[in-house]
DNA sequence: CAGAAAACAGTAAACGTTTACAGTAATCTT
DNA sequence: AAGATTACTGTAAACGTTTACTGTTTTCTG
């Protein structure tokens, strides 16, 4: 028994209150009426459940209030929680978010990139998976307002906000240091494993002068070990995936070159989790052994055993600052890029190295 | 230097072309064309980023591909497995998912609410988090099309899409007296804690026979206990909410007033998280003291110690067959309730027990 | 109370599509 | 090759709003 009655539009209310669909919009839109027809306009409404169609608001040239945010996985908390703070400070200012999740793909990238073309945004925020060097058209949205989330400035002329990788991966190195530890492995993940630490660098610089997440982690991870004087040693490095299978090959694939790790940076809290049941495997503990820590903002970091030190993100408020940059270029002003502070959250996955 | 060109339009291409609109939206929309008027259509709109504007094709009766998607938290794994399957299934179908999440909060609900209704949905999928007494204006949706997911026949003649909920908890539960446990207790999750069984159950009696998750594997476990004999305690329940905070106090909760536990169902992973960290502080231990099973699809429950024994809830298929559901509504054929079947996945949580 | 000013209300065009209908060109039939 | 049929293409109205412009009240002023 579906639709009995067609939806109300402003030309029912206008007939049933003997006004004109000009005097309704103006009052539907808080411009000022006479008290009289205000009471009119409500008698008509009332009972029906007349709203707007936003499609005819938007062919007049309004905004729909829509906002485009393309992804690589719903399901990853990293992801989730930028989204999760998106979608509340969208709703802040009535505004509803248009979500894709790629699942890693360029491929579905593309179709994504190209949905969103032909829908009613009035702007997108989009956290890529893909390789910088082909990124889908980004063309595409020449006149849509556009933010990228996530990403070190891989778009020159579009405002980023991302949280301090370099930062993070500095802070951690010299925790991790200052706790004793001098070999210190790095787990970078990247969507598109397997891969080296150089081959992301590569692609990082391909792009202009762009980066990714690991990379700036890795950077401030350099830095720290440089200004320890520990040398850097590439045979420490692992790229790896997201999860926690990514996580459990990684470390063992460390394990089989090396035997003197005991410090661990590692991009996701999924990833340390398969790392941790490695380690345990193979009778090494943590955090004695191995001093772990990982960037990760979700309650995932208290459920491992021991819970985990952490390089905390503020993701959820790296979604909403996404949304206020994207509604600053919509409110024509500047917008200049965001970074987003990050903090050392200390847990029981590290502690001071005895001899 | 935004919007130098307005984007083009198919009036535009039609000029360009020297044909009509007409033959322009012929050819789009993949009507037969001579071949020369497909050339002339292409060569118009070659270097132009022409894309057809949704609204305005909404506004001719046309479907937008738009699909919402209101759900209580995107970030809880929970959900954002079921938006998963949703947001893949949609794109299959070549469409978009526009997600609300709500923080189970209800006024946050009705906003979503309400607007959705101004929008232009093609129809939604609601995963409800009030309570059903007094959801949100459900007839604001009169004239769209609506599936429910996650929760049991809410709205009489709306069609739903559940896990077998009272399956999972009997399996589960049979499955902890097959152990050894006679001591089983349960851990109900709701949005709206503190409270206890009964509040939910009446709760679920007042809406139209509708229910939620934690009541029907409540109902399993009580269908488990009385198949085997063992009475029914109800100082063994307790109701929390989604949180790892949650699992810890509830299991401290549950201590204080109970020595002898030998089982726990849990809602979610995370939950059960909190309640292994209370028990180890307590100097018990799972799986041998207290064997745990909790419902959950997430990868979490290979990342706590020991791995989760737990009740598979397909969630992203349950987001699939939701969508599946309203396309066969929009395509006006009939759809029936569809229960998504569970299945027990034994990890390291649950042990034999021994005297 | 008449005229001027102010405040509101109505008319109609416009937004970018689709589509029923009518028109024209191409093809077939004999 | 002429008529009949077929196969396209073009014209114009419609979808539900907003808004510039014009028209009508109401209120103010002296």
């Amino acid at each position: 028994m579906k639709s009995p009655s067609p939806r109300p539009t402003i030309t029912d209310i206008a007939e049933t209150s003997g006004l004109s669909t000009a005097s309704v919009s103006r009052y539907l839109n808080g411009l000022k009426v006479r008290r009289e027809t205000a009471e009119r306009i409500e008698k008509a409404m009332e009972g029906t459940d007349y709203s707007p169609n936003a499609a005819a608001k938007y062919m007049k040239g309004q905004q729909t209030g829509i906002i485009g945010l393309i992804l690589p996985e719903i399901s990853h908390p990293f992801f989730s929680l930028i989204a999760e703070g998106a979608i509340g400070e969208a709703r802040n200012n009535d505004q509803l978010l248009l979500i894709s999740s790629t699942g890693g793909s360029r491929e579905k990238e593309k179709i994504a990139v190209e949905q969103f073309s032909r829908t009613i945004l009035d702007g997108l925020v989009y956290i890529p998976v893909s390789n910088p060097a082909d990124l889908p058209a980004i063309e595409s949205f020449r006149n849509l307002p556009l933010v990228v989330a996530g990403r070190v400035r891989i778009f020159p002329g579009v405002p980023h906000v991302y949280s301090d990788g370099e930062k993070g991966g500095y802070l951690a190195t010299k925790y991790l240091i200052q706790l004793g530890r001098r070999s210190i492995g790095f787990f970078g993940s990247f969507w598109e494993p397997p891969c080296d630490i150089e081959h992301i660098q590569s692609i990082s610089r391909t792009a202009n002068s762009g980066s990714f997440s690991t990379i700036e982690r890795f950077k401030g991870y350099l830095r720290a070990l440089e200004e320890e004087g520990i040398p850097y040693d590439s045979s420490k490095v692992v790229i790896c995936g997201y999860g926690y299978a990514n996580g459990y090959e990684a470390a063992n694939d460390l394990l089989t070159r090396l035997t003197s790790v005991d410090g661990l940076l590692i991009m996701t809290a999924m990833v340390a989790g398969g790392c941790m049941e490695a380690l345990r495997n193979q009778g090494l503990t943590v955090p004695g052994d191995v001093s772990i820590i990982a960037f990760d903002d979700s309650e995932i970091v208290n459920i491992t055993v021991p819970r985990l030190t952490s390089v905390q993100l503020s993701l959820r408020k790296m979604g909403i600052e996404a949304i206020r940059s994207l509604n600053s270029i919509l409110a024509k002003e500047s917008c200049a890029d965001k970074v987003i502070d990050v903090s050392l959250r200390i847990a029981d996955s590290t502690i001071q190295k005895t001899y």
